[in-house]
DNA sequence: AATGAATGAGGTTTCATTCAT
DNA sequence: AATGAATGAAACCTCATTCAT
């Protein structure tokens, strides 16, 4: 018996791990060719499986596609939502210490990869939209606008009116993910001072 | 001979026709599917011609889909460059007259659907890529650079380090075109609003 | 203009050509395959054709499939619709001067193959079951009825109850085609002597 | 010792069992979606076993579809061979006595799914329709020949001819089984009636 | 003996591209 | 120059069969 769920657990594990292979395969390939250019084939050979492995784990190409998002998507949230609102510490400051290294991770790691994929598919994956509008923007710009809404009452904000605009803090990040997919080898751009000159427009001077 | 000359002529001008009718209806269907899930029988159909002629008039779907790309950018360098910097206006009502209006066409004309566009498929056309590059980003970055120059003079900056990243100053574009790309139905943006604040975050309040 | 009609004509005439052929194939391999088993690409071989051809003209295999049963099967209803149900002659002699050459015609040639395919895949096929009642069962009973009803009134009928049962006329024909397709190699059936005392059954010795 | 006999007796009737349930399941499955178009793992669903189990049992598809025809036809020609060929009673009232209960098996029990499958997929199962014809047909046909021997020696035959075509008599059966098979829901037949009928054409009116 | 995850051959269908008309 | 029928490579997905557990 006890044996017999060590097997069974053996398996699962398994399974559990040629799924995460999968996903990780199946993002590389996404990122690199887009949806419809990827081949399931090339999926299961990258993640060393048979192509019919794939649709063990994931019903089709969308099916697979949409776990890779909502997969890669789901921490970001997590991240925004771990920024303080409350405290002494000052928003500017936050910033900083959190927005910044949330910056890096989207920029620099696989997660960017899944946002250039959201925005280049996204039109054609209005559930995906609709999720990420839902799961992620929504939340985050609520975050942000307290936090805004803190720095206004603070007077951090040289100009409070952007606290109807969270977009206009995040647009920056955007830009980087886009130029470093499209444009690094040929202009690498130097995000982060890019990041911190943004923080002074929008944070009075200290 | 006049006559056939005539008659050459009336032929070329059908032809510049045609292609013009193949590019515009090869837009709107890549804007629509992106450039894979594309069918150049579509294109043929939306342009009222048969399959055969897009091939008479371009190699194959690349090109059909660089000559879009090469077309529909090139107005807008034109747009940057006609933004004087010269003369004794502020800077900032120089980008309330002009880049405003330029936004605007960007997000609302087909010129987004290019940028999306671009976006979309940059990494799998690195000609796209640099010819954007060198042909739209540095030009319109170096006029850009000049006017924030120019700003930074007057003292209309409110953070002169902005000067380094005229990124900064269009990144709320950049914003713009996806949000409206992909959430225009679900949560439209207000992005001229968004734009003045923005540059009530550059610019020192009059 | 002529020229260009004629061309057309020609153009015209070789895809129907190719239609045909594409059924004939289709045929031969659906009745020696059913509907399942039987391969695009084989159909396309047998028709001297390429596989994508095929979808020139039938949408898919199922179309494919419907296409070649009506069309095999309407000529059927014309054959019993050309069966006269006046004049003085017994109707004994018009079923020996009729119906015998329709079962010949049915059993021996590649209607019989058609007619298996409809019984082993009808029930998958749901609109063709209904077409063939409808279009073919329905007429050719009632015809049918119609001429044993004329047979009962000049007493030609041994038991005159037969006229509200036309399918007991049929049941051989159908027993005949089956037995042919499966057995005929491995023990031969006389049909047509076994047709004739099928009639000396129904009817009474003249 | 004895424990572990009893054991295996245990085992090897759960087998069996098992076995019987899924030759149980598969005659449903391949009845409803005939050979090709069936699934192994649907049926071993069905059958309540893992999919390898079925493998067990049977060495591949085709061989479990045999073994189904060759289980299910069986019973029929021990039906057959009960119907008595002496004794002072007519051989109408044998018919009517024994045919009729036989016929109303077939039509409306898995029997006739068989049947149809036999009609369906025979030429694609040289075996099958060799061991359908020495095993069931030519058994029942010698059957049949030595009843009607007995009815003309009677003089119960309206036409002795038919002592040749045993086929003749058994071809109602095969219609109702098709016709119901096909169309059922659609014009639903009454093929104890019709049967009664056919009687009374073959026998002299009592 | 039983399982069911994994395999990969094989089939359908699509569509960029060609070329005879 | 224009057409659009024909091509056939290529991709998705299925499912009979195997085999480690």
């Amino acid at each position: 018996m006890a044996e017999k769920e060590r097997q069974k657990g053996l398996r699962a594990k398994q399974a559990d791990e040629r799924r995460l292979a999968i996903l990780e395969a199946a993002l590389d390939e996404f990122a690199q060719s887009g949806f419809a250019a990827t081949k399931i084939g090339d999926v299961a050979a990258r993640a060393g499986v048979a192509k019919g492995t794939v649709y063990l784990h994931f019903a089709d190409k969308e099916d697979l596609f949409e776990a890779i998002v909502r997969n890669a998507l789901s921490p970001v949230v997590t991240g925004i939502g771990a920024i303080p609102t409350d405290g002494e510490i000052k928003v500017k400051t936050l910033f900083e210490h959190f927005a910044l290294p949330l910056m890096r991770d989207i920029v620099e790691t696989r997660r960017g990869d899944v946002l250039r994929l959201l925005i280049s598919e996204g039109k054609r994956f209005p559930r995906l939209a609709l999720f990420y509008h839902a799961e992620i923007l929504v939340p985050a710009m609520a975050h942000m606008r307290r936090l805004l809404g803190k720095a206004a009452e603070n007077g951090e904000l040289r100009n409070p009116a952007i606290v109807d605009f969270p977009h206009l803090v995040a647009a920056p990040m955007l830009m980087s993910v886009i130029w470093q997919g499209l444009f690094q080898r040929l202009d690498p751009l130097d995000f982060e001072a890019l990041f911190r000159t943004h923080l002074d427009n929008i944070f009075q001077p200290s």
